[in-house]
This record gives C-alpha cells, structure tokens and sequence, in this order.
RNA sequence: GAUCUGCUAGCUCAGUUGGUUUAGAGCGCUUGCUUGACAGGCAAGAGGUCACAAGUUCAAAUCUUGUGCAGAUCACCA
C-alpha cells in the first residue's frame, strides 16, 4: 500500500464528520447507561467563531469524547443564544442601512424582519463548530428564544412574581443611551479615563455680611449636570464652611437658587469639600435628595440628549454640552481652575457607550435567599470550580449582591408578560403568561372593567438576555414545562460547565440560583473556568485589534487536530492562553509523526513462520506495562481537570516510549520481515493509544484507526467500514510492574551512553561496537534487555566484568561503570574534563549528604526511613568518586 | 482603596501532606546527522541563587511574616 510521507488533514477530517453525523454518533437518549451531560454556553446567534470559542469548545469536547469512550451516555447539547442587546442593534443596523428607523416600522413588523435576519445570518458559528470536530448532538440544537425555551422564560417569570421575588419599582438604573435600555450592574464596566476636573464658582445668595467671601468652588467632573443641581453639600464638620450653614447659592449659568445642606457623606478632602448634588443623575445624589426631600430634575433624553430643562443646551448631546456650558461659564468668570484628572467611568457592556444613571421604572429580581442557596453550595462542596481560586470571586459577589434589574427596553427578546389595566384612574398590572389568563385574573379582580382580553395593554419592555440563559440546563429538556418528563430527570444535573470567568456572575451564578430554585439541585457539579485567549504580546484578542486569527484558516492550515492540540497545550484551567500560532505547528507535526508511525507498521511484511524473539517479547511487554502506567497518571489528571497534563502525557507516550523506544525495538531490519506475534501485539498497542489521543485529535485517531484495522476479507472490510474508535472503549490503568519500566530506563540509558560516545568519537552508527558493563550479569538490570541494547546500540556483544576495561571509553549508570573499548584515542582531554566534572558534582553532592548525617539533630530527629536514605546516597557517591578517580588515573 | 491569585530555564508550565541524588517537562536554542516511517525527522547538548528579605525546622521551591512586581475581582470621591 502506498501512502503519502506527508499527512493531509483536509479531506480526512471531511470525511469523518459527515461519518459520525450519518452514523448518528453524537446523538444521545436516554437509556441504561450513566449519562454524562455537558449544555454548551449558548454563543451570540449572530456571532461569528473566534479563539475563545475555540479552546472553551474543544474542551468540551474533549471531555465529551472521553465520557463517550468510557461507557458513558454523553450527551452535549448545542445551541445559541438571542442575546437581546447585541441582536437588537445588528437589526436596527442593518435597517439604518436600508433608511429604515425601527420605530416607523413598529415592534411586530421588526421582529419580523429580525426573525428573517436571524434565521439568514444566524447560527454561522455552529457550522464553524462542526469543522473542529464538536460532537455535539445536533438534533437537539435549540435557541434561547424557541418556543420551548420561550415559553419556559415566560412560566417562569410568573411564577417568580406570585412567589414575591420579582417587582416593579423606580430606582437609579444604569441606562445605556445608545442601546437605549437599562442595563444590569453587571453589564457596565468601569474603565480609567481621563477626565478634567472642574472647579466652579457658586455664588451666595443676597450675601449681607460683607466679611465672608460672596462665593464658594465646587469641584465637578460633569458641568453639564449643574442644570439639574438641586443642592450643595457639605461636611458638617467642615469649618471652612460653618458660616454656610441655612444658606442659599446659586447654581453657575443656571441662576437657580439651591440650598446648602449639610451630610457627612461628604470627603472633606476630595477637591474643595463641597459638592454640588444631581439627584436625577448619580446614585449618591440620589440617596441625599431622598434623604433631604430635595427636588429631582432630570435634564437628559433617553439619548443622552439635553431635554428642555437645559434650556438653551436643549437638544444638544451630553459632551457637546459639556464644552459649551464650560465656555459660557469661563466667559462669565465663574469658572475657578480646571485640572487634569483620572476617574473610572461607566461603559456599557454591550454598546460601549458611558452610562448614564438614570431614574426609571423597571423589574427587579429580588436576590436575597435565593443568593444564599447559590452561595452554600459551593461552599460546602456540591459543585466544584476548578480552579479552586474562583470561589473567591463568587462568594465575594454573592454576599454584596443587589437586586437584579431585569427589563431591557428593547423589542428582540421575552416580552414581560405584565398586562396594564386603569381602574378608577389608576395604573394596576396583573402577570400571566397569556393575555387570556390576564384577563381572567382582571376579570376577576376588577369585574366588569375590561370587556375584552385585546384592551390589556402588555408591557413593552423584553427581560434581560440572562433571564433566559439562567434556565438553560433545565430548559434544554423541558424541565420547566415538564418537570417530571424523563429526559430532565435522566440528564439533569449535568456534569460539567466549561465557561469562561467573565460571566461567572452573569451566567454561572444565575444557573446555580435556577438550579435550587426550580430542581431543587445544582444544575452541574464541576464547573472548569477557561482562560481568555491572548496575542503572543499578552494582549485580550479583539476586533478592534485585529490580532485574533481567523480560526477557520488556523484549522485549514494546521488542520483542527493540530490547532485543538496546540490550544491544549499550554491551557491550563483559568490560566490566560498566551496564544502563538506557531505552537498549532507543534500540534501538526504530532500527528504527522503518528501518520508515520503508522506507514512503518502498514509496510511491514509478516512472517507466519517466524518466532517471536526474546527481544521483542520483551519490548511488546515493557510497552504495555508502560501504556499502564501512564494511563494511571492520565486518569489522574483528568480527574483533577488536568487536560494539558493529561494530553502531554499522552503525547509523550506516544513519541518517546513509542514511536522512539518501542517501534525502534521491533523494527526488523531492511528487507526483512517481522512475525507475526509482534506485528498484532504492535497493532494492538497502536489501537490503544489511538483511544487514548482520540478525544483529543479525534480526525487522524478515527483515519489511523481504521488504517490498523485487518481488512483481509470483504466481510471484515465492510465491518470495519462501519464502525468507529468513537465506539471503542477507552483503555483503563491496570496494575503494572515497576521493575520493569525501571530496567527499561536503565536500559535507556546504556543505549544514550552508548550513542554519547559514536556522537563523540565521530563513530557511525554503522560501527559494530562492544560493550563491558562491570557487574553481576542481570544485575544492574535484566538481562531480557541485553538483546535491545545490541540492536538498539549496535553492540556485538555484552560482556559483565570485575575489573575495569583498559584501553576504553566509560560512562556511568548509577553507580556502574561501563566500558567501550576503542581502537585509538581512548583518553582525550574532553573525556577527561567531562570526568573531572562529573567528579566535582559527585564531590559537592557528597559534601551535602555529609553535611545533613555529620548534623547530629538530623540522626536522630529525622524519620529513619530518611536517615537511611541519606546514608544509602552517601554508600552511592563514595562508590561513584571513587571509580571516577581510578578512571582519572587519581 | 479592599480582597484574592501568581512570581521556578529564553517562552509556557509541572513540582502532591516539607525529605527520592545541589529542581522536571514541552517548545525554543546550540552541535552533529539525506540513519529505508517521518528534516513537519533523528541523536546529543547547553540553560535555573525556585522574585527578594527575615523567620520556623534536623531539613524550605514547598510553611509563616514582610517587601517588590504582575494579574484578577469588587468598590469608588463629586
């Protein structure tokens, strides 16, 4: 069979997806089997896949596969998320482009076309999911707002407010004027800005003691909000300002009178100590103007604009009236200095726009208990963040959280199911989730005042985007519908999330909240934090950027086996990825260096004849014992979450122990064939480490499996044919003997001696060399190995000797010396200062065991097992000197 | 500002309850190889005062405290 040196990722991985997909491979019911669950984190519908995506879903995918192949019943559940903010503006977008303005359409008409836009463009990043070999089942791909997950959001709402946990009231919002919505605590972020500071004269009014000073300087980072002062404040405290007390000022430019109050709120030493208040336009202002009954003047549009309260600024944005207001007041000498100055300033989330506090009327979630239950258990251990140091985080979170605002004013999203109804001229609201069971309750509760269910007016606000996502591992199997239908109790709680630590609040803690609230259990019990994906210059890749590579051509330039490979790599839990594109070619070559392995073994001929000899019998050994041992230590990492340990063990595996060691061992020489024992004890070892590699390179694992299968007859062809590693089971650790991985490191290194000297010597492989080990025969190792050496070293022949070996080269093996007698140049001064070296290390090295056993508190303080151990290193090195010396003529 | 995490080879990271030869891996680097699977390869090699300082201990990369640096989360004073 001919087969190309170089392997071509391309059409293998092609082939195999459309294989698994007609074979229904990735598509999960429930049935006798333990079920291992994972729910994707929803990507944006109209997202596009980018680097993150990439590692978080190989991950999953990696412990999917694995569950798989370990008997379990895996089932990842795609599907995408409406995300309401981000959709929204891509609409309104993409209809400004056509001269379109929302509002002239109306809220059924741009749903409609936002249905279209999303059911055209949306779900891209699925596709792109296939192509790096998700195994999710697609059949049950869902989206945030299809009718099941719609219907849920809406069930749910209900029946939090029957519960009293959800409400409507006035507060200070974070109002995003661009997105024109409110938007939760959590979705502003504060960035460091430069800022001026303003100082700015107010005036006293009618100042009749011609002693004091007829002005006082305010400091303020936002002049335009001197329109809507309705106070200024200052430390009771303060006697700078003692003579203010019961006076009036007047607001700069405004002319407006306000009074002085007086609160110890204020920080006597910030600026001037005393500070103007908005009431309409910051939180604290706020609290003070409750707390001092001060009117409340709201200056801005929804926008960001002036309304008419800012009088000549009406209509004119926010900054720009910021410049103008300073230049007016700079011509009316009021203005005292401006400074530079650095603060944190809001910024939305989605939008990026600053945040303006806002006073409206929204729905709020009520977190009190319910944040208490997400907090306890993980605290006490029912759900696990790897790693650990999250918890933190959380807990931190948990114990300062704030009601959570839950209205978007947006249009794509779930409609608030509140139904407004006047009653003798007041506004009451009644929640059901249809129109009709709204009208039955204001029937009910106010006969006669509504005819129809069509005069309800429904709430025109959507809920925030997390209030759907917060269901997600419930919903997805109808378990807030059908709480008690068999998939919901069959897969739920699921096993593992894997989400990046940025929506830890967002989304995490939400599900853990739903979980308790509507399963009375947590929704998934490990929960592993990726990092975020950087530049090899430590930068967050982003758009803006443009330093994120394109994960499409990364995977048909590397092929995904590499590019998965190369993430996982350098990935560990909640570490940052400090991501080169480069280490992709680390992960290509890996599985052309399988691709190889597996020419070698297809080019072999077989002999039926042919015994299996004592060398190989012994290499076939030692290798299984070794696929033992490190499937322990694979084992191990994947239960601690260790998955760029587990696949670099695995890696290791596979090159040196057997690609280098192993397969060198067997490998007949040229022209000649091998029997047939060896060859399916080797094709066996290769299947193996096939499973093994297969969550993680799942293309080339499945290509080369099949290669290695026997299709001798039709029959076998076809079976094989049919059939998939996915549907193999994964080797288990069993229990291996040390003594033989030992005499195969000791082996190891005779052969690298060995080799140290040819490289040295400038001797050829080709030269047959003759090798004197002074020792016990089998006892430095044993002597099954004796064969691998010859072959492996090209040694004629092994000779154990008491005495040293005159005229030779030697090297050491523990405290063995062994001999390669030369022809000429025996001693050269670099062997000498390569021994002298040796020498002084064994020196020093004895130095520092003396130290410790010569320390009387160390005899007979420390535990006799490391007493003696010490005293075993001691009996080692003076063995070592002192054959060392006698080499060195000394 | 508060809290948390980290600091080990050029880079990215391991290093379990302190003791297994004066610290390991992968990549990178250096040197030598057209070795009948693979130059996307093979073989050999160099490279570290474990951030710094003090302490606890017979014994510290590992425990304690302090300092420095980096990062994360939260809170913000206009």
């Amino acid at each position: 069979m001919e087969i190309a040196s170089k392997y071509n990722p391309r059409a293998v991985e092609e082939k195999w997806y459309s294989f698994w997909l007609e074979k229904k491979l990735f598509h999960s019911e429930p049935d006798k089997r333990h079920p291992y669950t994972v729910v994707i984190p929803p990507p944006n519908v109209t997202g596009v896949l980018h680097m993150g995506h990439m590692l978080n879903n190989t991950i999953q995918d990696v412990l999917v596969r694995r569950a798989r192949m370990m008997g379990k019943n895996a089932c990842w559940v795609p599907g995408t998320d409406h995300a309401s903010i981000a959709t929204e503006a891509k609409v309104v977008n993409m209809l400004k482009e056509k001269g379109i303005d929302k509002r002239d359409i109306g809220r059924e008409e741009f749903l409609k076309q936002a249905w279209q836009w999303k059911e055209e463009y949306g779900g891209i990043i699925l596709k792109q999911l296939r192509k790096l070999g998700a195994s999710c089942d697609w059949d049950r791909t869902a989206f945030t707002m299809d009718d099941i997950r719609y219907e849920s959001v809406i069930r749910v709402f209900v029946d939090l407010y029957n519960k009293g946990l959800i409400y409507r009231g006035v507060r200070m919002v974070n109002w995003d004027p661009q997105a024109l919505t409110a938007v939760s605590d959590e979705e502003v972020n504060y960035k460091e800005s430069h800022s001026k500071l303003y100082y700015l004269r107010y005036y006293v009014e009618q100042s009749d003691d011609s002693n004091q000073s007829d002005y006082i300087v305010v400091a303020t980072t936002r002049p335009e909000t001197i329109l809507g002062d309705t106070a200024v404040c200052v430390h009771p405290e303060d006697e700078r300002y003692q003579w203010l007390r019961g006076k009036r000022l007047v607001v700069p430019s405004v002319g407006r009178s306000v009074p002085v109050i007086m609160d110890e709120y204020v920080d006597r030493e910030f600026g001037t100590g005393a500070l103007k208040i908005t009431p309409a336009h910051d939180v604290n202002d706020y609290n003070l103007g409750m707390k001092y009954g001060l009117e409340t003047i709201n200056i801005f549009n929804d926008n960001g604009t002036l309304n008419a309260n800012g009088g000549k600024y009406a209509e004119m944005d926010r900054f720009a009236c910021r410049k103008a207001i300073m230049k007016d007041l700079e011509e009316a000498g009021l203005v005292e200095k401006v400074e530079d100055y650095v603060n944190k300033v809001g910024h939305s989330e989605r939008t990026d726009a600053v945040i303006e506090p806002k006073l409206s009327t929204q729905w709020f979630m009520k977190m009190g208990d319910i944040a208490k239950k997400a907090l306890d258990v993980v605290e006490d251990g029912k759900i696990q963040f790897h790693p650990e140091k999250f918890k933190n985080t959380y807990r931190h979170w948990l114990e300062n959280i704030k009601d959570w605002c839950i209205s978007r004013q947006l249009w794509w999203g779930h409609r608030i199911p509140a139904y407004y109804v006047d009653v003798d001229g007041k506004r009451e609201v009644v929640v059901a989730a249809t129109r009709e069971e709204a009208f039955e309750q204001v029937c009910k509760r106010w006969p006669g005042v509504v005819k129809n269910a069509d005069d309800l007016v429904q709430d025109e606000d959507v809920l925030d985007t997390w209030f759907s996502s917060w269901l997600w591992p419930i919903s997805l199997f109808d378990g807030i519908r059908n709480p008690d239908n068999e998939e919901i109790k069959y897969y739920y709680p699921t096993d593992d999330l894997i989400t990046a630590p940025d929506i830890i609040f967002f989304w995490v803690a939400r599900m853990i909240m739903a979980g308790e609230e509507y399963r009375g259990e947590v929704p998934f019990r490990h929960v592993y934090f990726t990092g975020i994906v950087r530049d090899e210059k430590g930068r967050k890749m982003s758009k803006q950027l443009g330093n994120s590579p394109d994960p499409i051509e990364l995977m048909e330039k590397y092929g995904a086996d590499g590019v998965r490979m190369g993430m996982l790599l350098t990935a560990p839990a909640g570490n940052d990825l400090p991501f080169d594109v480069k280490i992709c070619e680390q992960g290509r070559n890996f599985a052309n260096k399988i691709w190889n392995a597996l020419r070698l073994v297809k080019g072999w001929e077989k002999s039926e004849e042919q015994k299996q000899s004592p060398e190989n019998e012994v290499a076939v050994e030692w290798m299984e014992q070794r696929m033992a041992s490190v499937l322990g230590e694979v084992e191990k990492d994947f239960d601690q979450y260790r998955l760029s340990e587990a696949l670099m063990n695995t890696y290791k595996l596979i090159w040196d122990d057997f690609c280098s060691w192993f397969l060198e061992m067997v490998k007949p020489a040229f022209g000649h064939p091998i029997d047939r024992e060896t060859y399916e004890a080797t094709v066996r070892i290769f299947e193996k480490l096939m499973c093994m590699l297969h969550p993680f390179m799942p293309f080339v694992t499945e290509e080369i499996w099949h290669l290695l299968q026997d299709t001798d007859s039709d029959v076998k062809a076809e079976l094989v044919a049919g059939s998939s590693i996915m549907m193999q089971h994964m080797p288990v650790s069993v229990f291996f003997d040390q003594r033989m991985l030992d005499d195969c490191s000791t082996m190891r290194e005779i052969v690298a001696g060995i080799r140290n000297i040819r490289s040295s010597k400038g001797l050829s492989p080709k030269d047959e060399l003759e090798l004197f080990v002074m020792s016990e025969e089998g006892k430095l190792m044993n002597k099954r190995f004796d064969g691998v050496i010859r072959k492996l070293a090209n040694v004629k022949q092994i000779n154990y000797v008491a005495e040293k070996v005159e005229n030779s080269v030697s090297f050491m093996v523990g405290t063995t010396e062994c001999f390669v007698p030369m022809k000429q140049n025996a001693d050269s001064a670099d062997d000498r200062k390569k021994l002298e070296e040796e020498l002084r290390y064994a020196e020093g090295f004895l130095a520092s065991v003396m130290k410790k056993l010569n320390n009387e508190k160390f005899v007979n303080g420390a535990p006799e097992k490391v007493v003696a151990l010490e005293r075993q290193k001691k009996a080692d090195a003076e063995q070592k000197i002192a054959a060392l010396k006698e080499r060195l003529g000394l």
